[in-house]
DNA sequence: GACTGCATGTAACGCGTTACATGATTTC
DNA sequence: GAAATCATGTAACGCGTTACATGCAGTC
């Protein structure tokens, strides 16, 4: 069972600590991971639906406890085996990129237009955010925010330098495209 | 119309310099792009059907040609605005990250397991990918590989960077979930 | 007649998003 | 009694993937 994402993973992480239910998990990943892609209420119980139906998970307790029904679930052997696993193996790291940036300059020398604002214009929203991001890490009180900050921020250091090796590359590249 | 994404805004690319069907479409994304994320035929059927609904791409011939139906699509005056406003505006830099390396190293240091050897697989893996990078990017044709290869390689040692980085930190994020 | 290449799709599923529906309990 | 909070979902859609279906034309 290799197909899993990260998402149902995460579920499968907090799950291991305890059993709980929908409602409990998505506050403990507000709570956990308040600066990450957050997850939607309709995303983790259909999340937990395939979790049970692929029996990672199973039910452990139904309608009990105060206010409306809720459902417990529990993860199952399976479930930390396949958890175990995502851990022990890296993340795939030979995948094709997107290339959206790239897509932008290429369609843009394709069609005549002028690569270099897509470049500029790009590179001004990055340097903001950049600027944005240091002053949150700054203020940040827990440790894992700014670890998580400094992700961000290596990243778009990383487009910077891509967009402004590019920005010097655009004449070769403009030839290439329309010789 | 701000919801498409950048298949769809490649497809109008593609269309703007001349009327195509998907077939030839296909082979000029793989042409073109052969070192992006790779686009499925069915893709490239689904996608162009929706931007047909949307009204920013138009069926101009069908039928005619050589061998079976084809079915030719041009793009739309409203097709090229969209097309224009995708180069004029930034790609979001705002967005929260995935973070699944993050992930990765909060569950386990979450669970009491090693994250440590989380982040040396993964470094393991990282490097080996950017020497291969390094080595393809050596005997690239063309100048638009060599630039592709230096996007993926800059974010490569964005990962890198973090992970010694995070490494280093591994004590202290431990201390803090669980106290 | 079989195979390959051309060209178009459909079906089913995964994952994600937005919007909506349903009720029960607690609080004012 | 109204409103907020707790708790669980469904429906519809977008985008992507894999697998399968169809049928024509030219080649061996």
């Amino acid at each position: 069972m290799n197909t899993s994402t990260s998402t149902q993973r995460v579920l499968l992480g907090l799950l291991e600590q305890a059993p709980r239910h929908g409602y409990d998990l998505k506050r403990e990943y507000d709570e956990r991971f308040p600066n990450l892609r957050p997850l939607r209420f309709s995303q983790i119980y259909s999340t937990l639906a395939r979790l049970d139906r692929d029996g990672l998970v199973t039910l452990v307790a139904e309608g009990a406890g105060q206010g409306p029904d809720r459902k417990e679930y529990a993860i199952t052997d399976s479930g930390v085996s396949d958890l175990e696993q995502w851990l022990a193996t890296p993340l795939p790291v030979d995948e094709p990129p997107r290339g959206e940036l790239f897509l932008k300059v290429t369609l843009a020398l394709l069609s005549g237009r002028e690569a270099d604002t897509v470049l500029e214009a790009q590179r001004a929203v990055h340097m903001t955010r950049m600027r944005e991001l240091t002053a949150a890490k700054a203020s940040a009180v827990r440790e894992a925010e700014t670890v998580l900050a400094d992700y961000t921020l290596f990243h778009l250091e990383a487009d910077l330098r891509w967009i402004d090796h590019t920005t010097k590359r655009l004449r070769g590249l403009a030839q290439e495209y329309r010789p």
